[in-house]
DNA sequence: CTGAAAGCGCTTACAG
DNA sequence: CTGAAAGCGCTTACAG
């Protein structure tokens, strides 16, 4: 391997001269300069990272937390880990997985280390017990998803307000104006409340508040019977939908059967609309399902990219941002039928 | 930040002595271990991970190469990923993730930082240009997945002779003689040949031969409309056909609504059974899909073990490990209808 | 604008 | 069995 030792007896020069061309970090004549970098061509230098990390107190490494649980079949989680890497690369950073449960020693230990500058969590909850362990350990984080009291940290969200909005909207737009909602049932990520669950339905009621429609909220667990047992209560017990927001990506394809096995179709009798589900998963459905497809990928880069800012001191403000799903054709939605007189 | 010095005055030895006990490296008396291990505890002293790097010459991280074209919704990747953090993990070892494409400047770049010690590297293709790259780095590196000569170096990967032969008598035994295979369409995923599609249609005409069947063998691209048209040109091309192998996860679905579109239904008129997915992908189906589903994180888990024990200087010859996928039940294969007089 | 030197927190021959 | 010391390859005040 070629040091930094080694270009400075090359060019001439103290090594303290190539670590300043190297980073930049002060003036140097551009004599000098040339000296050095034609040294460094030469030679084919690359700076150890070990050691400039453990000189500059900053490893530029940055850890991404993911429980495994639910996280394993996961398209969206797949896009926030390869957008976290992207947008670590874009930063001259590295991204390190650390399979964490929501476990606080374990968290703790892995923090102890000393390895990472940072941290990116990923499936936060409402009272996420991951938090208070970074708070306590001093490490700064950037939070990919929302606590229930979020604008104490920087994180970065898909922005369900809005999303919900445009997906009742497109709906209402077909004419549909009963319209129920699927999402996943509260606790079946852990002891604590699930904070998309949570938004999305409050959205939900407030636009079904605005136009005087009784919101007709479901939930279910994370899984395709779940979906088809969902099915058979909507179809019983408000056969007056016409509509569905599905906010449960592995519940959908069994709510889409249930439908079908009760003798209706969709869309034909019942329109159904995924959100928070990935064009891969909606493909899969049948019919491919109309669905808000979440930006994974960039909310993975910008939590990056937001954390990094963070480390370099850059944000004197914690960022806040959201960005919302973007809605992608499908043949699950049709116009609603004018109601049958009963 | 507690030092090993602070543990080292604290305890009234040397720093070389905690070294020691720390890593259990030389022998040191129990009087001497007891003081330093208390010492330890009171301080809550955990070893900084960067210094000992550098010093060891040994960062215990590992870096997984993944190319995020194919690989962002493909739920087998994202078990490798964490099969291989986890595996990481319990060998005291991390897992960095490097976003590089089949870019060899890119790799090398990555390597010439100095940050890992070994590389594990998936989506291998037969000529794979990253293994030239690692060879001459000198990186030790594990494959998941084969190349075309795959002896020379460590791997892992699907058995996929044993899988595609238990699929197969699986669909014999339900009284298919005419089995359709579907794979992905060579060149899919880049210039040089994907081996799973390759192994995977060398064992199924192997196995057909054997029962002296003329092969029916088909490829179409990764996705859900290639598997549509693929679907027609089956139908038309072999309506004698009664069960079909798919070994493409994303064009499965095109296949089902191609197969049901055309008037026939899946399983009584054609019987499906999906190689290589998972069953999160098989649910997703209608009907739900039988399936051999890999044993992504297993493999994640194997391949970063085996590239520790290689880093530890622990085999002498490099891994090669098969694992074959696991059937696991769906509703799309039914016993074969006798042949109706054309 | 440039350099000599201390220091980051460990590991590891080498002596005793 | 234990310690003093060199060294891993950088960064960064501090002097000049």
């Amino acid at each position: 391997m070629v040091r930094m030792q080694d270009v400075a007896e090359r060019a001439g020069v103290s090594i303290a001269t190539v670590s300043f061309v190297v980073n930049g970090t002060k003036r140097v004549s551009a004599a000098t300069r040339e000296r050095v970098e034609s040294a460094m061509a030469e030679l084919g230098f690359t700076r150890n990272v070990l050691a400039r990390a453990l000189a500059s107190r900053r490893s530029r490494l940055i850890a991404l937390l993911f429980p495994g649980l639910d996280t394993r079949g996961n398209a969206t989680a797949m896009e926030f880990v390869h957008g976290a890497s992207t947008g670590a690369a874009e930063r001259d950073h590295h991204l390190v997985l650390w399979p964490v449960e929501n476990d606080p020693d374990a968290l703790r230990a892995y923090l102890d280390g000393g390895l990472v500058d940072g941290v990116l969590a990923m499936e936060v909850q409402l009272e996420d017990p991951r938090v208070p362990t970074l708070l306590a350990a001093g490490t700064p984080f950037v939070l990919i998803g929302r606590t229930a009291e979020p604008s104490a940290h920087g994180y970065v969200d898909i922005d369900f307000e809005t999303t919900v909005r445009d997906c009742l909207d497109r709906l209402a737009a077909a004419g549909h104006r009963r319209i129920a909602l699927a999402v996943e049932r509260q606790g079946a990520l852990g002891e604590s409340a699930y904070g998309p669950a949570v938004r999305v339905e409050r959205a939900y009621r407030d636009w079904m508040a605005e136009r005087d429609e009784p919101p007709i909220a479901m939930a279910c667990e994370r899984h395709p019977a779940a979906g088809l047992e969902l099915a058979d209560r909507l179809l019983a017990e408000h056969p007056d939908a016409t509509a569905v927001l599905v906010n449960n990506q592995e519940a959908a394809p069994g709510l889409l059967r249930g439908i079908r096995r009760s003798g209706r179709t969709v869309p034909d009798d019942v329109s159904v609309l995924g959100l928070g589900m990935t064009a891969r998963t909606a493909e899969l459905c049948e019919p491919p399902l109309e669905h808000a497809a979440p930006p994974g990928q960039e909310l993975g880069r910008l939590a990056a990219h937001a954390l990094i800012d963070l480390l370099e001191g850059r944000d004197a403000e914690p960022v806040h941002r959201l960005l919302p799903c973007v809605l992608a054709p499908g043949e699950s939605v049709a116009p609603a039928r004018p109601p049958v007189a009963g």
